[in-house]
DNA sequence: TAAGACAAGCGTTTTTTTACTGATTTTTTG
DNA sequence: CAAAAAATCAGTAAAAAAACGCTTGTCTTA
């Protein structure tokens, strides 16, 4: 095994260039780091891998355009699970988190870290192969709590898609039409909604919702 | 006159340390520019600068803690007049570019610009005093236009006052009470935004403000 | 198997929001 | 100063949102 062998080979995915150019520069200066992939989005990574790149690890962002950071890494575990993922998100919310790990992220920080947390993580998660920081741990545990407590529950699809559907000018009748539903049903949602978040109006629906990035924030 | 002053000393103001080490470190690679001040926010700048740190050009983020770009650039214009001001933001509305420019920007340009974009900015920063991007021009457009046509005017103090008051749970009786005005008036601020806005409900009210950056989207 | 927990679906009533029309006062401006 | 424009407040009616409660079916589990 020769020394280019033992380099961490790294895809960054991250659709704010600037910032994506910052990583690469940080993650060059550090020795052992090899950036093989550059990527403005999942569709651009998934290309330069079919063209035959490999890497060890991906670094890859939540909201991006064309193909956001969940349904990217679905693709990912699917067609290439020997890969690595570590997200660098700014969302910190069980949503984004929980589903991420489910999905098999092996990694979470959040862009607020320092650039010696991105290095640490990325070199547990080659190593150990995960990086669990204490964020992490905390949504963890909202989720377990919420099997008994019922306080923080999972959200389901559908209440995603109801909350996606908030996030826009639609009158409950007019959602409970696209949703192929009775009225009062949508607003049963709305309900036990409210209650799993914490809010007690549709204004407090779209504010979680715009905050965990139900719906993009940049025009 | 040496090399040494020369140089074109920048301060790097951005909440996301990730980003702004990255943006140094760009910087730090084209020739002619040094880095003297790093900031997370507006506080730690003005610190660095009462000192005695001398800088020809601000690089300033709008949306961080403590103290905001806004907040930022009015003591900056005040007190250090001969520093130009170049915006780096994700905010790409009226809203934001022309309240920074009025505030005496010298240009404004988005994170999701190429690094040679923020290089040939801050040239023309330095060099001519102004970098005006075609976003800029756009923006200023609406401006004009709204002096006339009344269709895009720009928001009274009172407007973003109430907007934010939106961004909550009251009702707008309880708005009122808080402002000090009728119902009835609070409700004809909401009609006239919503009209200025171009959108129909408080729910569009809400979507708007946090796209703007009128309440913080980070948790 | 019966009891309990729970979620989906729906109905009624009350409160809030929105739409429309218009009056009065204050501020701006030519 | 006079006209125009903007800010404030009001009444009414209709639409939407929110609060409360009820049934039904599924699932566990004792």
């Amino acid at each position: 095994m020769d020394n280019s062998t033992e380099q961490i080979r790294i895809a960054v995915v991250e659709d704010i260039s600037i910032l994506r150019k910052g990583v690469c520069r940080l993650l060059s200066s550090y020795p052992g780091f090899s950036i093989e992939i550059e990527a403005a989005n999942g569709r651009e990574l998934l290309d330069a891998l079919r063209t035959g790149k490999q890497i060890d690890i991906c670094l890859l962002d939540i909201n991006m355009p064309e193909m956001d950071g969940h349904a990217t890494i679905q693709v990912l575990k699917q067609e290439w699970p020997e890969i690595k993922v570590l997200v660098l998100s700014i969302y910190n919310d069980d949503y984004n988190i929980i589903r991420m790990l489910r999905n098999g992220a092996n990694g979470y920080i959040l862009k607020t870290c320092t650039p010696d947390e991105l290095h640490q993580a990325l070199n547990a998660v080659h190593q150990l192969g995960f990086y669990h920081s204490e964020l992490v741990n905390e949504h963890l545990l909202h989720l377990l709590q919420g099997k008994h407590t019922k306080t923080v529950n999972m959200l389901s699809d559908k209440d995603y898609e109801f909350l996606s559907y908030c996030c826009s000018e639609l009158t409950y009748k007019e959602i409970a039409e696209i949703m192929k539903l009775s009225p009062r049903t949508v607003e049963g949602y709305r309900d036990t909604l409210c209650e799993k978040l914490g809010v007690k109006s549709r204004t407090g629906l779209v504010m979680y919702a715009m905050r965990i990035g139900v719906v993009p924030y940049e025009n």
